[in-house]
DNA sequence: CATGGACATGGAATTCATTTTCATTTACGC
DNA sequence: GCGTAAATGAAAATGAATTCCATGTCCATG
């Protein structure tokens, strides 16, 4: 097996920050919104530590990681524990929730039949949110 | 309508070039690959150049984009017309097409109930491919 | 209380794909 | 051939993300 190194993690003030900062999010934001927030906000905190304590949450589920047009990397907190997929406004970043199930299983199916192992997928949606959408005239 | 602007394109040899040479790749290759290979070979084109004809490619629907683990763009030229979606190895780069057909009717139907227009989507299947799979010992 | 070592921090420097700038060249309708 | 808008490409800029590294903090031990 792959040695289960259980990421070491101490408790700091600035990790706390981080993920406080992220439950005042309701969207997704970049890392270099959060750091910036955090600057301005009470706690300061380095870009560098910023970037670290997102890879731990990533890598212990705490928060679901999307990438925008740009390929920048977006973060949102994780409310209900389980794999969710958004639908996001290319406009203004609002985002929500989609039923993904059936993609769930079309995923499965393909992992299962493909000849491909550990099969992983990224499915994102994006469109014009009501509020962002020009109103005709 | 969105003004239908007809991309004012000139037959130049380096966009034939690099077209070529993407024809000649089997697999998603990045910008800077196929700029290595195209100085490499006869005809030597500058970088920017190969991003604006994968932008236009892109456009213009003859090639398909996907990001990998880093966020780096890939393009593969596209042969049948129409939309596709790939299960790509994550070591080696190979890939395969996937039947998407239930994720497009998916997506589909998102972008009629969700409230959001002009909904796109990003899907992107990872995996091992057999030949990269580390034989069990 | 030291002392030590593992873990953390954060500013600076670095990396690297992609974009922008701009002086120069080229394609092509007339 | 001419004129000009389009295209080219070298160099510089951009910007997210990572790496470096000197410094700081936590904690178990004796
Ligand atoms: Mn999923
Ligand atoms: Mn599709
Ligand atoms: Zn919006
Ligand atoms: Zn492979």
């Amino acid at each position: 097996m792959t040695g289960a190194k259980s990421s070491p993690t101490r408790n700091t003030p600035q990790r706390a920050a981080v993920l406080r900062a992220l439950g005042n999010c309701q969207d997704f934001v970049s890392a270099q919104m959060l750091h910036a927030r955090l600057v301005t906000a009470d706690c300061a905190v380095g870009l560098t530590t910023v970037y670290r304590a997102l890879h731990q949450l990533q890598a212990t589920g705490q928060v679901d990681v999307v990438r925008d047009g740009t390929g920048e990397r977006l973060y949102r907190r994780r409310s209900t524990a389980g794999h969710q997929h958004y639908l996001l406004c290319r406009d203004c970043g609002r985002s929500r929730p989609v039923d993904s199930r059936v993609v769930e299983r079309w995923a499965e199916r393909i992992g299962e039949t493909s000849g491909f192992t550990d099969v992983e997928h990224t499915v994102e949606l994006t469109g014009v949110c009501g509020r962002c959408r020009p109103t005709a005239h």
